[in-house]
DNA sequence: AAGAAACATCCTACTAGTAGGTAGAATAGG
DNA sequence: CCTATTCTACCTACTAGTAGGATGTTTCTT
């Protein structure tokens, strides 16, 4: 392997993952990475010969990434309130600093139908495995009393996914960070709430 | 004019709008129109001149049903429960039947960073013409104790507007159209809790 | 250790196909 | 006749993807 290999292949992933961002799957091209990465079309074409391949990476190494995290997170013996409150914490820097302004797997689920069916596959897995995780800490939540809501976790999941997501979204579309982090304080209060 | 004309640009109106909502901005192209309802793509072209203006008429007209609707709903006498379960009930039908699975303005809103300066500026107004309309039917609502909700209205707008395109994402993503139902319906009863 | 085979990386140059958009002629209806 | 509409034919720029060569890196063999 010579040195330099991986290294490329990594800045790429990069690229690709911020490209899709911004823009989404549609909207980017092979000559936007080459740009970015300053190299050639053509390698970008070596390390991920189609353009579905590069988009699976980039999901792929997301989740691997936020699997990772959450299971040192898990690890570190935080419980459920702090686990939520590090993912949110997570995405509110981010989009604050603008350094990852929307999840590249949300980004992806909107245009799901337009993808191809292997990329489709990849986000579909993607919001699963998430779903999983958040379901979990609910369950563990409401278990040890430190989190309140009315129905099953399982419902509370999707709500809470719909929130974070829907905020994302919002902030983007009211060219308004702070948005973002005003919903999920918010949701985190009303989740703490003795009451509701 | 001929007779044809403005049914034409309806018809290629209502094609992109389904484009739109299922590919995205940069997921459709003139030939996909083209083909959708059966003409040339250069008579398009004399309709709607560039893309942009194409995506441009579909949010005016989008949003003036909107308004309109919104209007008749409020004159009609609905109060504000009825307004939101008004505005709820469309999007759980359509999301069901797939007439309209995803709200034009919030696929938009996701490409934001993507689009034509003209178009971003329409969706920017679209939702603060939403997001208006919203707060003022939460407003109404709490001021005659029909809906319950902490803070103020304008921080439980930005809420409810993130849940809303949240589970229009989530159900896309999961490939689930009854989760928008679930989602919509317990976001209600949360608003007509008396505790919360 | 030296040399050769094998491999990885990146390049230039190219392909076929599609993108948005235009020019100008044919065809209508009022 | 005039204007709106639609068409065929075309353009340029860009799309993802390929072919094949240059350069360097490992690894295998002696």
């Amino acid at each position: 392997m010579t040195s330099s290999g991986e290294a490329t292949a990594g800045k790429i992933l990069e690229a690709a993952r911020q490209l899709i961002m911004r823009r989404g799957y549609s909207g980017f091209s092979y000559a936007d990475i080459a740009e970015a990465v300053d190299i050639r079309k053509a390698s970008i074409h070596h390390h991920f010969p189609t353009k579905a391949d590069l988009a699976i990476a980039v999901m792929k190494h997301h989740r691997e990434i936020f699997d990772t995290d959450m299971a040192a997170l898990q690890a570190s013996g935080a419980d459920a309130l702090a686990q939520l409150r590090a993912y949110f914490g997570h995405w509110e820097r981010c989009i604050a600093d603008d350094s990852a302004p929307f999840c590249v797997a949300g980004m992806l689920g909107a245009e799901l139908p337009a993808l191809p069916e292997d990329v489709a596959q990849e986000v579909s897995a993607y919001f699963r495995n998430f779903d999983k995780w958040l379901e979990d800490v609910l369950e563990e939540g409401a278990k040890s009393h430190q989190l309140h809501f009315k129905g099953t976790a399982k419902s509370e999941t999707k709500m809470l996914i719909s929130l974070i997501y829907g905020a994302m979204l919002a902030a983007r579309a009211h060219g308004d960070p702070g948005l973002f982090k005003e919903v999920a304080s918010n949701s985190i209060a009303q989740l703490t709430r003795a009451s509701s």
